[in-house]
RNA sequence: GGCCCGUUCGUCUAGGGGUUAGGACGCCAGGUUUUCAUCCUGGUAGCAGGGGUUCGAAUCCCCUACGGGCUA
């Protein structure tokens, strides 16, 4: 009955996925809602407050924009896996003293997954989401983008999406900004819908306090791991900590003491549980080790290919050299970068074009390149 | 028991007659951010107590209270 096929969209609830819903529905794709339950909200203690991507408020916003709109609407229960998947992981990997992105392992391994199973047995052609970025393609290789708005591009979490996911996958808002998205909602009718607010913190921690949420989940975590010893760089003990998992690499509050400087996190030793602090200049590193690659544009990237590197989600880049050594790829960067955390993700742009991407496993280069 | 030092926001401290008593960390409130962080704005809060001297004291003097050195 449509002319353009059928579309399966991702509906957080929020104003961008229900926009991207809204802008397909009226390009004349027949639309098919369809919200994921990822983590209990009850038994989480949930907040009031509009958290994450997929909070129990938004699965019944979703439901009443598609409801209203005149398309059909599912809601997928993905708890299990994604409690076996993002939530274990999320707790390994602070329990191994690194910093784990769950956003990016959702998306990566659960969303997509769960999503393209549904479009095949819903007999849809493609999938799409409300996320800032775009999708291109280049020698038969398909490949993300920025988003036009450089201020909301959110090409850095989708890193992850393998050839397959990628040529089913939509990104009906890549092209526009925030602004003209929420006057989109606005001249379609939403007007409360244009003004929500952003969504951030992890969807599965309430109240945004990680650090309770390890400490409920790690039986006996708090006293196990409460009383290391902070030290400065010549090995000197500077104070105690709560313990390793609660601190990150580049952490400068929380420290729960004066310094005379401001004193940053700069190594976390989860088998010593010691925690090293020192200042800014200690926290710079001319390259890294990064794991699990994926690559995007290009199906290998030869050594000494230069890109710009990006260590976190808000991080503007910058200029390094790769080289492939083994399964890992080792990034120097031409000047050094500030606060690198293993367990982050790293992503290789060439340009508005993600190249590939990979977790952080170590800082400092390994030999020179 | 004679003779010397030290005491400043919750913490670490700057200031040695006229300062809105400065900074750092913490804390609080915003901003940025689909992770954790960083970053940016603003805010809270202190001269141990009491007397003096000065036009004027955190600053100089004298006691009182808690912290370090030669003497018996």
């Amino acid at each position: 009955m449509s002319k353009k096929g059928r579309v399966l969209v991702a509906m957080s609830g929020g104003i961008d996925s229900t926009v991207a819903a809204m802008m397909l529905h009226d390009e004349g794709y027949e639309v098919v809602g369809i919200t994921m339950k990822t983590w209990d909200y009850a038994s989480s203690g949930s907040s009031k407050k509009e958290t994450g991507c997929c909070s129990l408020d938004s699965i019944n916003d979703a439901r009443a924009v598609a409801v209203h709109m005149g398309f059909h609407h599912f809601i997928i229960d993905i708890r299990e896996e994604f409690g076996d998947y993002v939530i274990d992981n999320f707790v390994e990997e602070y329990m191994a003293g690194r910093t784990p992105n769950p956003c990016v392992l959702c998306n990566t391994h659960i969303k997509w997954s769960a999503l393209i199973k549904r479009a095949d047995a819903m007999d849809c052609e493609f999938i799409a989401t409300g996320h800032y970025a775009r999708i291109n393609e280049k020698n038969g290789r398909k490949y993300i983008s920025k988003g036009k708005d450089d201020h909301k591009d959110q090409s850095y979490v989708l890193w992850g999406l393998d050839q397959h996911c990628l040529g089913r996958s939509n990104f009906p808002l890549g092209g526009y900004t925030k602004p003209e998205i929420r006057q989109m909602a606005k001249d379609w009718g939403y007007e409360a819908l244009s003004k929500k607010a952003e969504s951030y913190e992890i969807c599965f921690v309430p109240d945004n306090d990680y650090r309770g949420f390890l400490k409920r989940r790690v039986d006996g975590l708090e006293k196990r791991v409460a009383g290391g010893a902070f030290v400065d760089k010549a090995g000197n003990v500077l104070g105690t900590h709560d313990g390793y998992p609660f601190y990150t690499i580049g952490q400068r509050k929380g420290l729960g003491k004066g310094f005379g400087k401001p004193m940053y996190v700069t190594d976390i030793n989860a088998e010593t549980n010691v925690v090293m602090l020192g200042q800014v200049e200690d926290l710079m590193r001319n390259g890294m080790q990064v794991g699990q690659i994926n690559l995007m544009k290009y199906e290998l990237i030869p050594d000494h290919t230069e890109v710009i590197t990006q260590v976190r989600y808000n991080d503007p880049g910058a200029l390094s050299k790769i080289r492939n050594i083994d399964s890992h790829i080792e990034v120097e960067f031409y000047a050094h970068v500030k606060g690198i955390a293993p367990g982050q993700s790293a992503v290789f742009y060439e340009g508005e074009d993600v190249v590939g991407g990979g977790i952080i496993a170590k800082s400092g280069l390994s030999q020179n390149i």
